[in-house]
DNA sequence: GGCATTATGCCAGTCACTGGCAGATTATCC
DNA sequence: GGATAATCTGCCAGTGACTGGCATAATGCC
């Protein structure tokens, strides 16, 4: 296995931590290209393992799933954004908050994530299971925020419905920030990728009141 | 197999057509019966269509996978719901007319729909496999929803995002307001399930605005 | 009744994923 | 620095979902 460079300087953690920390993202990236190159469904988890010189058993004990590992980097922004949220004090509107809190967890990910994002989410296009696991991640954060809020401000989401539509709200405007993000990169990698995707994502949950309010007498005012 | 009586009028279809037909509703019914009495994952396809007396080879000939035949009840209300917006010539706000195609959609099914759709969530509820699942035709009707409206409203969602976001909130109404009606709805089954289902819905659309506003402040004033 | 069409069943195969156990590697303690 | 405990890894054998190809059977049509 060719060794890489560490991202982090998690140089301090002992040789078998750093090993694993190692595993897991050679397994990514490699997964990455090879389903880039060759599609995904097209590559069968022997290929990934054989490249990677790592037994399939052990490939399940750091990912739970072929489409996990192709969506490692979607992961790591889902992990960040349930993390922003649970440190959040709310006062105030939540929605505003909550636009904040990713944009905070985009600029705490790692230097090289924009650039894997783009890519994960290039190969996510054009792979049905790869659409159907990522709305499942969606899924799944979603309770997550909607538990995290009912803690914040006390409130029991089975009796205020609003807590779980303002959830899919954010979800949704993210999900769409970062499609359009994906329309305006195009094929190169900026440097300033991050900042840009916090933008697109930023008018999305903006566009949420006239998306409300929409009818055919209103599509002038766009965004 | 045993031969169950026809749900609605179709026997003026020829033979070959009815019995195929059947063997859809079998292959639905035998399935949600079984996956609630043994659990999905321990009921396996081998069960399944020995039961049904059919082979596996035919199976997959009615159903693309094991969850499809289990969510088959909220895949006809996905088509009936996606026809109804097809249908939609807007005038006016759009959003209360997406609840409308959807109140309109749940009156055209069957009798027995709302049974078999209780019992599906309920099975859904507690199957992490249906609950991804169940993300994934989500995404997709969306994608069909977004679709249609561009065409009927003459706009392109890549362009205005509002597009998307609005077919995002109907869709979690929906989602949501079905979550409320299975908690009032419990373990009876009425006769006029479908209307409540189609009230709790509504609710969900209603409380959007507030849901957008939501703030501690207004946390006072619910739904 | 005969023929074209279409549905079904069988077979053999691929691939994702898993439990269990043996061997290797690393951490820890003296 | 060497023994021991904890952990990681690889191998094996298996299950179960899903598929292509081909022969057979049922149905529709005349």
């Amino acid at each position: 296995m060719t060794v890489e460079p560490l991202r982090n300087e998690e140089s301090a953690l002992p040789l078998r931590e750093r090993k694993k920390l190692r595993t897991r993202r050679v397994l990514a990236d490699t997964a990455l290209r090879m389903f880039l190159e060759r599609g995904f469904d097209e590559t069968t988890l022997d290929d990934l393992v054989n490249t990677v010189e790592v037994s399939v058993r052990t490939f399940f004990r750091y990912y739970s799933s072929k489409e996990e590992v192709a969506m490692a980097a979607e992961g790591e922004l889902w992990e960040a954004y349930a993390a922003e949220v649970a440190r959040l004090r709310i006062s105030g509107p939540v929605l505003p908050r909550l636009r904040d809190c990713y944009a905070n967890a985009v600029r705490g990910l790692s230097e090289d994530w924009a650039e894997r994002y783009l890519a994960t989410r290039k190969l996510a296009a054009r792979t049905p299971a790869l659409r159907v696991h990522h709305a499942g991640t969606t899924q799944d954060l979603h309770a997550r925020l909607v538990e995290t809020l009912e803690d914040e401000l006390g409130v029991d989401s089975r009796e205020d419905v609003r807590l779980r539509l303002i959830g899919e709200m954010a979800l949704a405007s993210v999900r769409y920030g970062t499609k359009n993000w994906m329309r305006t990169r195009g094929h190169r990698g900026d440097a300033d990728d991050t900042e840009t995707l916090i933008t697109e994502v930023g008018r999305a949950f903006d566009a949420l009141p006239g998306a409300l309010a929409l009818s055919p007498d209103t599509l002038a005012q766009s965004g």
